[in-house]
RNA sequence: GGUGAUGUAGCUCAGUUGGUUAGAGCGGCGGAUUCAUAACCCGCAGGUCGGUGGUUCAAUUCCACCCAUCACCA
């Protein structure tokens, strides 16, 4: 097996809210696959930032009267903080709003412009006279053109789900201020996306792309491929455009561009990474983008072309997942389902979550559901009543009858076999994102253990005096136990963790599959993890609604 | 409204390149056991595979339409 370069990335979190669970899927699944890469021996980074600009941004901030710097910082501390403690394992997380995305977006966009791909126009834009600045979308509203519905919003109405400029709304007004919008024009820079309509296809039948993805994109490819405005009108947060008074990059322009700058960033401080090794057309490296399937649209039609009408290479995969609901519905802050990281965490031990996560996570954009009830049980069932039992039964016949040292040879080494030889199938569904089924397939092996363990009946052994052949099959379990525990650590590192002590061992690769351990002595056994009390769940659930209730006041448009 | 996706046992999901009795885990029920965080082991459980129609010798698996849910419409 031959050492791969790759380079991953989680798609941006928004610096103007807390991360909450839907956000944690994206970020456990790309963690999770990263650490099985590098578990596997692979040279793998894995980068993110904080998605740092535009309106919403702005407005939140005036309203906390915050500067956006101040609130960026403090939304962007919360985030890391919240990553680091579901054990997500960034190697850099920086911020689109900083020196090294200012000069990457400058030099895209100067080479964009330099190849003739981007165009100006004159548009039209609803703007509020009163607080003198154009409206996006979002913060218009009014009655819908068509169906007549009252109080919709600038792009689509939620009613009849015909959609349309904010300028056609009948009584339209500005959500900031509440007086109607006025129309205005001004002049915008567009991408040409139609110039890269052949590169894109040639892109696209590369593969790499779930088919349900490439379904998507042909949609879009036979409405035809539009320009792409990536200008804004002053007052924006966000970077200037180098001579263009008072115009600033849309945010959607410099976001992707901050994958690229958290590289810099890292490059920078660490001075073992060449940039053109990783970002020149020709770089061997795979790099790979998880995103969620809302803003594929973004990752897989704008970016690849902004990135070779740049002179940078494009990416190998671009990996959509679905939206998280919460017992079979939208989560929803009355019913106490709207969860934050925070929240979660206050509550909850984050292993819970990156397995059931696991377990019910493939390479698909199909959503996944997060039923509470099914999440106690089968983490309960699964990770206690399982995998963690086998080492709880096994390790105290070790120091009972043997003073805490493994027997010298395998029980049953064709079992042990048959563990190391799934390792293959193991590894190739986490390879491509098949969770659930490595998942299904490391239970049906714990399951086996257990069977095992059952049918040798250590403690019979032991009370009749057969101590060694007691010791040979704990010492076998506990094999098994390790087996499993490298299998699961990309998903559970902390357990991982906690074995290796137990085990004393250092760090677990997936070399280590290949060796059994034989003896020499282990630690005694204290709980690796303890089961979910449903009454956690249920304070976790009220938690959430008083927060909910809290915060009277409804929340701004993001986006 | 247009486009794409999803809809399988109480729950969460596999699966079927169309073909004898549709699978797993959890829950539930019965039994066994006591090493283990009341965990583990054995056995049982019958869901018209969202609905209607069509193609076919045969469809849950193909096609059409409908319903529900999700996403996108730059």
């Amino acid at each position: 097996m031959s050492t791969r370069q790759i380079l991953v990335t989680s798609a941006l979190p928004y610096a103007n809210g807390d991360i909450h669970l839907g956000h944690l899927v994206e970020y456990l699944q790309t963690d999770i696959w990263v650490r099985f890469q590098k578990l596997r021996g692979h040279d793998c980074l894995y980068l993110c930032a904080s998605d740092a600009h535009g309106t919403p941004i702005m407005l939140r901030a005036e309203q906390a009267g915050l500067t956006p710097e101040a609130l960026i910082e403090q939304v962007g501390a919360r985030h890391r903080q919240d990553f680091a403690e579901f054990l997500v394992e960034f190697d850099n997380f920086h911020s689109t709003h900083s020196p090294e995305n200012r000069e990457i977006v400058e030099r895209i966009y100067a080479a964009l412009d330099a190849g003739g791909h981007i165009a100006r126009r004159r548009i039209r834009q609803a703007y509020d006279e009163t607080r003198g600045m154009f409206l996006p979308d979002r913060f218009v509203r009014g009655t819908c053109p068509k169906c007549g519905a009252a109080d919709q919003y600038g792009d689509s109405c939620e009613v009849c789900g015909a959609t349309y400029a904010p300028t056609d709304l009948i009584d339209p007004r500005s959500v900031l201020s509440g007086t109607t919008p006025s129309v205005r024009e001004s002049e915008h820079l567009f991408f040409k996306l139609a110039d890269f309509g052949d590169m894109l296809r040639g892109w696209i039948d590369q593969g790499h792309l779930h088919p349900a993805v490439t379904a998507k994109l042909g949609e879009w490819f036979d409405a035809g491929l539009q320009d792409w405005d990536i200008s804004r009108d002053a007052p924006y947060f966000g970077f200037s455009i180098p001579g263009e008074p008072d115009k600033f990059f849309y945010v959607w322009l410099d976001a992707p561009v901050g994958y690229i700058a958290s590289f810099l960033d890292l490059a920078r401080r660490r001075g073992d990474l060449d940039f053109d090794t990783y970002w020149a057309p020709d770089s061997p490296v795979e790099l790979y983008h998880f995103i969620g399937k809302d803003i594929v649209y973004f990752h897989a039609l704008f970016w690849p072309a902004v990135l070779a009408g740049s002179g940078f290479r494009t990416p190998d995969g671009i990996f959509a997942h679905g939206f998280l609901t919460v017992n079979g519905q939208k989560m929803s802050k009355s019913r106490g389902t709207f969860i934050t990281a925070r929240s979660y965490l206050d509550h909850l031990d984050p292993e819970y979550l990156r397995y059931y996560y696991a377990a019910k996570l493939g390479p698909g954009v199909d959503d996944i559901d997060l039923n509470l009830d099914d999440f106690v049980a089968r983490v309960n069932a699964d990770l206690v009543g399982k995998v963690v039992n086998i080492a709880s039964r096994c390790a105290g016949f070790i120091h009972r009858l043997a003073e805490g040292r493994l027997a010298a040879a395998l029980h049953a080494p064709e079992l042990q076999e048959d563990f190391q030889a799934a390792a293959e199938s193991i590894a190739s569904a986490y390879e491509r994102r098949e969770f659930s089924r490595a998942m299904r397939e490391i239970m049906q092996l714990a399951d086996r253990a257990n069977q095992y363990i059952d049918q040798h009946k250590p403690w019979v052994l032991a009370r009749e005096g057969q101590t060694t052949e007691a010791v040979a099959v704990s010492t076998q379990g506990l094999n098994l136990f390790r087996l499993l525990m490298i299998f699961l650590k990309p998903v559970l590192p902390g357990v991982a963790q906690a074995s290796e002590t137990l085990l004393q061992v250092p760090p677990l690769g997936w070399t280590d599959l290949s060796t059994p351990l034989l003896d020499r002595e282990i630690q005694p056994f204290s709980p690796l993890l303890s089961r979910i009390e449903p009454a956690r769940v249920e304070a976790l659930v009220e938690a959430a609604k008083t927060a909910a209730a809290a915060a009277a006041n409804p929340d701004a448009t993001s986006g």
